[in-house]
DNA sequence: ATCGGTTGTGCAAACGTTTGCGGTGGATAA
DNA sequence: TTATCCACCGCAAACGTTTGCACAACCGAT
């Protein structure tokens, strides 16, 4: 038996296999009647194009890698939905790929990248990662490759990211014009350059108000947790916060298991602002002040970056594309 | 230019290509100091295999498709980080599918996995999802699939699941022996047997104590601001419940939100209990209690069964898991 | 009648790898 | 010495599809 193919249908109708090819793509060659004579048996034998063979043959995948450093944080699974229904629509499907946070993981997957064929790969980058000299390999052999979210300070083609400096001083300056002055930051893991720009801009806001960074009330580690743990810690000191700059979902997270353990009165006692796509500040009572750093938009962008990279090489390669982000103010400051 | 290809190697050595092909895998034909040289030059050029010619010589992929309803729910990205965890160390790799919970788009990637080559396939069904005849072709291609979570009643083989109605039965009893009479019960979309079958196991249980369904106080809805709004409506009513039971994470946030703006105590005035697969439940305080449902294991399990089809395909394949939970009791019950 | 042009089709190579089979040369056994 | 065997390697086909090119048939125009 075996699936039936292009042979098969040549074979019953006494033409080319050639000529079954360009039949099935409407190629102007073939005469309308052939066209449809092919189609029809290719329908009736229930034929399907084999992809292996077409991506063999043609050094087309159809394939767009991703590659993620962990699939469990909150900010990912938006993004991954959102390109998946990008690149459908262009008819391409997606392989994810995960890197666990480790730099020797993100390299082998380049390689299986590359190996494989993927038409294009979209990355965010692991918080091992500090150079991209391991993409070049697959760049130079011409498959076009979009950073997003966590990239380099240092690259400034093929990037989609929000402007994390910025963003992070519009939510501190929320909060100083408040009244709040004794502010905690939150922040990822301290390698990872969106952790360094969110608090400069942290720092910078605090500094323009004439404020000094608390140093005490600083935290880096994307570790719910931990994130209650140091909370509380701060809450029950002599001297607490008023205030929480949170760069994540997590750090959110941790911080309201650390509000309610402590019974402090949101916003009165303590106000709190995140960075979020925006469905977790809504979790909570009352609801989280955000800055919206949408999923959606990240991948959509990034997939649409891509795409003009695809068809249009050296255009397209060195932009940089930095989003927008508007506050959403809630209860909570 | 272009990559190198054994061809290459095979010339500048002056052997055949099927040598170097041969002496790259370790074939015995080939001796010691023949794949000594031609390793050494494989690795000097750089050689990596083309796995797309691989792949449809061999026919072969070593791709495992997945296919979710919806990636946007608590309970997958744990799954699929575990998935991938899980192939990976079999030296595959995954492909993540989307149907959007529909029917249509089901069809659409099953199409597109068998057309693709891979060497199985994952799934959790749509909604709209009514039997599994869409999958019939593949199989017979003799592509093992694996149906995790979200299956039909009728399905025993290749499955991997939780013991749903006893789940909810269990949880249900948990709030009856702390005195609860007046139970809500939040259920996902009332098309998905899970969703039917945490209901049987509702009523049972609440049978079973001499208790009546509280017809008023079931909602079928897997949406976190319809959940609250229920829930509003039902703790302002006369006659408010004095516990819930919520089968999802979405249903455990919705009963919170509403929780908040009634300002009602937990456990005192609402005793909450979930089916989580754990993390969500701690978001709260008080925690919740939940029945663990984990998605490491259920994607290990099914990762397990696949690969034992994918070896020996008549013995496994009409295996039926049925995964253990167990009960975490914390302090909202 | 010859030419140029168009339309529709087939031929055959190619993509990179794997693999069954056959063959060579040398060593061993009789 | 001859037959036998084994270690080692090459030949060539094959997987299904695409595509450059040639070619045949027909048409209209010269």
């Amino acid at each position: 038996m075996g699936r039936i193919t292009i042979k098969d249908i040549a074979k019953l109708l006494q033409v080319s296999p050639s000529t079954v090819s360009r039949a099935l793509k409407d190629h102007p060659d073939i005469s309308q009647d052939t066209r449809e004579s092919v189609k029809k048996v290719a329908h009736e034998l229930g034929y399907s194009p084999n992809f292996q063979a077409i991506n063999f043959r043609t050094r087309k995948s159809k394939l767009i890698g991703l590659i993620l450093p962990d699939m469990n944080i909150f900010f990912f699974p938006a993004v991954i939905q959102s390109i998946e229904a990008q690149i459908r629509n262009r008819g391409y499907h997606l392989v994810v790929l995960h890197s666990n946070d480790r730099l020797e993981r993100e390299i082998e997957n380049v390689d299986f990248c590359q190996r494989f064929g993927v038409d294009g790969l979209l990355v965010s980058l692991s918080k091992e990662t500090r150079n991209v000299q391991h993409f070049k390999p697959i760049i130079d052999g011409g498959v076009p490759v979009v950073f997003f979210d966590k990239v380099l300070e240092t690259q400034e083609n093929g990037v989609v990211i929000i402007q994390d400096e910025d963003v992070a001083e519009k939510a501190v300056n929320h909060l100083i014009d408040r009244g709040h002055r004794r502010i905690c930051g939150l922040f990822g893991n301290p390698n990872l350059t969106i952790s360094k720009l969110r608090y400069a801009g942290f720092t910078k806001a605090l500094q323009k108000a004439g404020l000094e960074v608390i140093t005490e009330f600083v935290l880096f580690a994307n570790d719910i947790e931990q994130t209650k743990r140091a909370m509380i810690r701060w809450l029950e000191s002599a001297d607490p916060p008023d205030a929480v700059f949170a760069m994540s979902d997590e750090l959110l997270v941790g911080t309201m298991g650390a509000v309610n353990v402590c019974k402090v009165k949101v916003p009165e006692d303590l106000a709190i602002i995140g960075i979020s796509n925006g469905q977790v500040p809504d979790f909570f009572y009352p609801p989280i002040t955000y800055v919206q750093h949408s999923g959606e938009l990240v991948g959509q962008k990034a997939v649409e970056l891509l795409f003009e990279m695809i068809q249009n090489k050296q255009a397209a390669a060195n932009h940089k594309i930095v989003l927008n982000t508007h506050l959403i103010i809630q209860k909570s400051t």
